[in-house]
DNA sequence: AACGCACCCTAGAGCGCTCTAGGGTACGCC
DNA sequence: GGCGTACCCTAGAGCGCTCTAGGGTGCGTT
């Protein structure tokens, strides 16, 4: 048995060695290419385990000259990022790709972050929902192919994977227009990225409808919904809230409770993004839900292209979300 | 300028050329080690700047046998564990040392986690709060240095910084005292990670006072502070309440709030953990607060003394937490 | 003048893989 | 027998760094 610490490690060799084999036999092996007898698989495979082999993940990038490698920036704090990275290992098993993580917060930056990347050689960058320039990004964009999540930008550089923010808006607006409600005010996120969407969608929806679009500034954090909250509380007869996202929509349903008003019945409220918080008993939260594996399906396909023809001309994907239904708004769809 | 995407792209080799001294030289000024005088170092670092050049991570985690670098397996959508990353990024500055990412998630387990990052030769595995048992950590302990964050383990091969939970649940526990309050409930956390010490503290602290102990079944999540509400709820004259972390305290303010209590006039809230949660306005937690910082700080002086010797005795650090105090428990504190 | 000692610097051998180029071998077909 | 082909397999040259061993050079000491 090979002790690893202490003892040498366990290198391709020594399975060469003991398989009787090269050293290229083994790697051959090991990546599960074709070129190897089944055979001499199946003794690598055996000398490899009994050695308790792993390759060196360091070599491997290394030795491969093109990397093979997706370098994947996100916001350590940002749950929808959790989900994203998630549905990124999941989508990329068995591509023969690697993932290399690089988180962004408060005190790292995202250019660091992305930098930190580059120094792996990732051919790939997959940033997201980055709140960097269009420059910054371009900029990046000559290191590496870059894939911008969760975020439009109109750059001929950039692939771009992201959710249908427009139609997850009038999905929310919709749902309660049908309910009945008249005034439905937007709680909306000002500049940030999607926001614009949203409130299109929202308007659209307003306007085949007959109704009078009427927004309030909100954001992402709950301290944005809580705030907006007041505002709406002095506001004439709002029967429903769409909120930017779920954070919001929480912090709004706060104040409002706080006020003695009731959430599906005084005041219906919808989110967006569908995160740990919405489906939380205390909130129950009617939302718009991402679909981050047909997302992040779509980030290793495009990698994958990119890695084919570098050059080709930007795609841009967009992934229909869906409603998905919860108390807040008055409809009580749940097992 | 070298347009590293397209044309080739610049080694090491480049720059040395360009500076007119060796590969070694380049390397040693990269490294910024001493051996070089100052005018080639200036040489070198102009040379680098022009030609836009950042060493290849790979090949340097290669190139240095004992590889320098840190992994670190966390849980992707543990809020409390982002913060020990952000804050062991911040420690690892400067250090020498790299951190290589390894999130775990309910598609990912923890050993797959911890096996990505043997393959990049870590020798260091800080795993923040590891739900595998002790034969399993004993077993990553053969393959490279563990250090375990956040979690007390009494194995005699693995290296471990925590916070004293029982330190932090006394305060928490004599902080309602102090307040007047009697009839005190702890709503605990089962078999989960530190549950027992939290327990533990919270009983010495009422014995101490006098007090009777009153302990309600909770659980990390909103939905079983939810459900623990209801049990409070029926219970009797219960004055305040030591949630085990602050989701459970968020599920449970929500419930009692629901039922038209409020909070802190009725029932006092006390959470664990100061998360974004607990400083959002709507909830206002006074909570006990990990100091990451220093379990950061210790984590990486760990790392670097198992570097230097790696049979020395295993070290249990156990970091002392502070209290926030906020409306949820009838002080406001806040500027 | 010979020696010791700092101090700088370079050659070159790894690190553990990948992957190209090419060497056998076996078989089938003219 | 000569040739083509298919299939396995191996030698060995990288990948871009790190780091050891050793070669100057200049200066002070004996």
């Amino acid at each position: 048995m090979a002790s690893p610490r202490g003892g040498r490690t366990v290198t391709m060799e020594h399975v060469a060695t003991r398989a009787g084999v090269s050293r290229a036999l083994v790697s051959i092996v090991m990546r599960g290419v074709p070129g190897a007898s089944d055979e001499n698989r199946a003794a690598v495979m055996r000398a490899a385990e009994e050695l308790s082999y792993r390759p060196d993940q360091r070599a491997r990038l290394l030795g491969r000259g093109r990397s093979q490698s997706i370098g994947i920036s996100f916001g350590l704090h940002d749950e929808n990022h959790g989900e994203m990275v998630e549905a990124l290992y999941q989508a990329v098993e068995g591509s023969g790709f690697d993932l290399i993580l690089s988180p962004n917060a408060p005190t790292r930056d995202e250019i660091s972050a992305a930098e930190a990347l580059l120094d792996y050689r990732c051919e790939t960058l997959v940033l997201i929902g980055p709140s960097l320039t269009r420059r910054e990004l371009d900029e990046l964009a000559t290191y590496a192919a870059v894939i911008v999540v969760a975020r439009s930008v109109a750059s001929p550089h950039l692939d771009v994977v992201r959710t249908d923010d427009l139609l997850g808006a009038r999905l929310a607006t919709e749902h309660l227009i049908e309910l009945g409600h008249q005034r439905i005010v937007h709680v909306h996120g000002g500049r940030i990225a999607s926001s614009a969407e949203r409130r299109a969608g929202y308007r659209a929806s307003m306007r085949r409808a007959g109704l009078d679009a009427q927004l309030v500034e909100g954001g992402r954090t709950e301290d944005d919904g809580w705030r907006a909250g007041a505002e709406l509380l002095s506001a004439d007869r709002v029967t429903a809230v769409f909120a930017y996202n779920d954070q919001c929509a929480a912090g709004l349903v706060a104040r409002v409770r706080s006020h003695g008003l009731r959430v599906p019945d005084d005041i219906a409220v919808v989110g967006f993004d569908n995160t740990r918080l919405a489906a939380s008993p205390s909130l129950d939260l009617t939302t718009v839900a991402q679909d981050s594996h047909a997302i992040a399906k779509h980030v290793i396909e495009r990698a994958m292209a990119r890695a084919e023809t570098p050059t080709a001309p930007a795609v841009k994907v967009v992934v229909p979300p869906h409603l998905v239904l919860r108390e807040s708004t008055g409809r009580r769809r749940r097992s």
